[in-house]
DNA sequence: GAAAGTGTTGAAAG
DNA sequence: TCTTTCAACACTTT
């Protein structure tokens, strides 16, 4: 269930497959339609069919294929992964879409929860609009982070998890970083100090990078393509690690519920 | 065997 | 407008 670092290691992974190709045709082996956010297949199709991918990047968690017409953008959601091969029996059950290119090779979208979703852009407009800045940006900095802390009464947790104010965080990183930055997460953002706020803002971008070179976490299910897993998982602090002790004081790490999200925390070293 | 849990998101409700 | 809750879905764990 991947978040920045995740959809950066798929991008990675895929960009020398899909760079400099022509989609001949998108399908939907499952015949999952929900899949298809903006347009009917057909409709994709038309858009898409004999385009060239001009570039591929990631932008909050969407995969973008840049076509020389518009963009291709999918979201993974929960579940979702992209494979160069798939048996027929879970092609007929778990793949939404498949990108068959131009060369005959295909790539699939596996999605055993079907949350993932496959959107098609003329411009970047629509993302943008909802997408907050992006940590590695230039605009992601103490200002506006301490800007946007500052506006808000509710708990700090839910407001990073929010991809309008800043793109890509999910529960992972999240709680990682409120750990590295000594931050209860039900603490009101409005309350926190210029010290922590400073550290929180250097702790993101941090974190994201130390998983992006490991191509990511993977708890359950994630790959980054045809079935590898990422390798963070060993440098987790405290998501996941209720019980075991704190690597800061040694206390044990509990996990708690903020927003229905699982949350973890050392109970000392984050305080309200 | 039923119920709860899972890394996301956005629509609905408050 | 802002924040909180819940549904979308399938599989595993309790």
């Amino acid at each position: 269930m991947p978040e920045l670092p995740e959809v950066q290691a798929v991008v990675n992974h895929y960009k020398p497959v899909f760079l400099k190709q022509k989609i001949e045709r998108i399908s939907n082996p499952n015949s999952y339609s929900k899949v298809f956010a903006t347009h009917t297949l057909p409709k994709l199709n038309k858009n898409v069919g004999g385009q060239l991918i001009k570039d591929v990047f990631r932008r909050g968690k969407y995969i973008v294929l840049q076509t020389e017409k518009g963009y291709l953008c999918i979201h993974l959601r929960m579940t979702g992964q992209l494979q160069e091969g798939l048996d027929s029996f879970v092609a007929d059950k778990h793949c939404s879409f498949a990108i068959h290119l131009n060369t005959g090779k295909t790539i699939y979208f596996k999605d055993y929860r079907k949350f993932g979703r496959l959107y098609y852009y003329s411009t970047l407009d629509t993302l943008n609009a909802k997408l907050g800045v992006e940590p590695f940006s230039t605009e992601f900095s103490f200002v506006y982070v301490a800007g946007i802390l500052k506006k808000s009464t509710g708990m700090i947790k839910p407001l990073l998890l929010n991809q309008k104010y800043i793109a890509g965080l999910g529960n992972i990183y999240v709680d990682e970083a409120l750990w590295l930055a000594k931050i209860h997460p039900k603490k009101k953002s409005n309350s926190i100090s210029k010290t922590k706020v400073k550290v929180l803002t250097r702790s993101i971008p941090d974190i994201l990078k130390k998983a992006i070179d490991f191509n990511g976490t993977t708890i359950i299910n994630f790959s980054y393509g045809n079935e590898v897993p990422g390798d963070f998982k060993q440098f987790l602090n405290v998501f996941g690690k209720e019980g075991s002790s704190c690597p800061r004081c040694n206390r044990p790490i509990k996990k708690m519920y903020v927003a229905q999200r699982g949350t973890h925390i050392c109970p000392y070293c984050q305080r309200l």
